[in-house]
DNA sequence: TGCTTATTTGACCATCTGGTCAAAGACACG
DNA sequence: CGTGTCTTTGACCAGATGGTCAAATAAGCA
């Protein structure tokens, strides 16, 4: 049986990966140094690598946590519910992880624009299957007239990319809307888009 | 006067611009190395810095270049034209750009995810005026009853999320549509929700 | 052809980077 | 307090990285 982590380990290895989520969600996996997340961290580089063996592992952690809390707003979306509400409600859903933790969805981002090549297997597998579920669910709302017809995927992507602009894109969105907080408009604007393109 | 560039000096630039596009846009500015935009360009590194003085130069000339085509786009949208048809006619450019162009979108993807350090500036300045100067525009249109009540910079950051997530997110996007091509399914669904979003 | 300029390259350098290791310091607990 | 375990660190290493330079080679042109 594994030994419970001591009091120290569990500071230190959660201190490491809140910085390494800091460092690589800015610069992704080839462009951070263990130096970077070692400063962020507060820790010496060969303590840094007292806990994770490799720089690799961190990152892999990170990633493999992120995961676990990316797919659940969409497994949340209720069959049974209202079509119309459920698809609003993955969209806020969504939009409050950008606002709430939009670090892990810049290191998603960043996983996937440099090709994905650590959860390509994910994607195609448990994403994929995942989305092909309530793809199905969506088109049942569709056929029964409790939903505009609609491109089902697509309305899922559309949902992704709406939302997660607002945490990867942070900066030119800040940029061009000055002091207004983003995300008080953004909600109002994002429920106008899903509404009048679901309500039948 | 500069003397005109070479025959060599043309196509080497050229070849430098291409393959520092290719490395840059999978792993940003600090993933990136000399040896691999070399390598793309099928030069060795010390010819490549004869053409360009500094990786930095590289990197700066292609983001110098791409900045001027993305806003190219915008600009077209006429506010004489018809007021539907005009920001679908943008939100098409854009996803054909998506198509088109994705390293070029995955280059400035890049750039923002690390806080667009180098054009922080022309995000706040020159972009920022562009799509005020456009919502202007929006507003009116809206107040003439042409198209319904939107927040039209909110509209602006849906129509560069929904394209660029097609050339930023590709691997995500095929990895789930399996054969189909996303380009093709796209375009109709794009066209979607933006002629329901705006049809008065 | 010969001569000037433009291009290419191998060897090299200082710095950075991921990672190791033995020794020193801090903790916990009887 | 003492002792065994956990934690931290300074010194170090091999390879990568951005960049330099003098010398060799290829073009261009009179």
């Amino acid at each position: 049986m594994p030994k419970s982590a001591t009091r120290i380990q569990q500071k230190n290895q959660a201190a490491i990966m809140t910085a390494g989520l800091e460092v690589f969600s800015q610069f992704g996996f080839r462009g951070s140094t263990l130096d970077q997340v070692a400063d962020a961290a507060g820790l010496s580089k060969p303590n840094l690598l007292y806990y994770f063996p490799s720089k690799d592992a961190i990152y892999t952690a990170l990633l493999a946590r992120l995961l676990e809390n990316w797919l659940e707003p969409l497994h949340q979306m209720n069959d049974a519910g209202d079509p119309v509400e459920e698809i609003l409600g993955y969209a806020n859903r969504k939009l409050t992880m950008s606002r709430d933790f939009p670090r892990e969805s810049r290191l998603f981002a960043n996983e996937i624009l440099q090709g994905a090549p650590r959860i390509k297997d994910v994607l195609a597998g448990e994403l994929r299957a995942l989305v092909e579920a309530k793809a199905t669910v969506i088109k049942r709302w569709i056929a029964e007239g409790k939903i505009k017809p609609v491109d089902p995927v697509h309305l899922i992507f559309s949902i992704w990319s709406l939302t997660q602009h607002y945490a990867d894109f942070d900066v030119q969105v800040r940029a061009i809307l000055g002091d207004t907080d983003p995300f008080d408009t953004a909600e109002t604007h994002l429920n106008d888009v899903f509404r009048r393109l679901l309500t039948p």
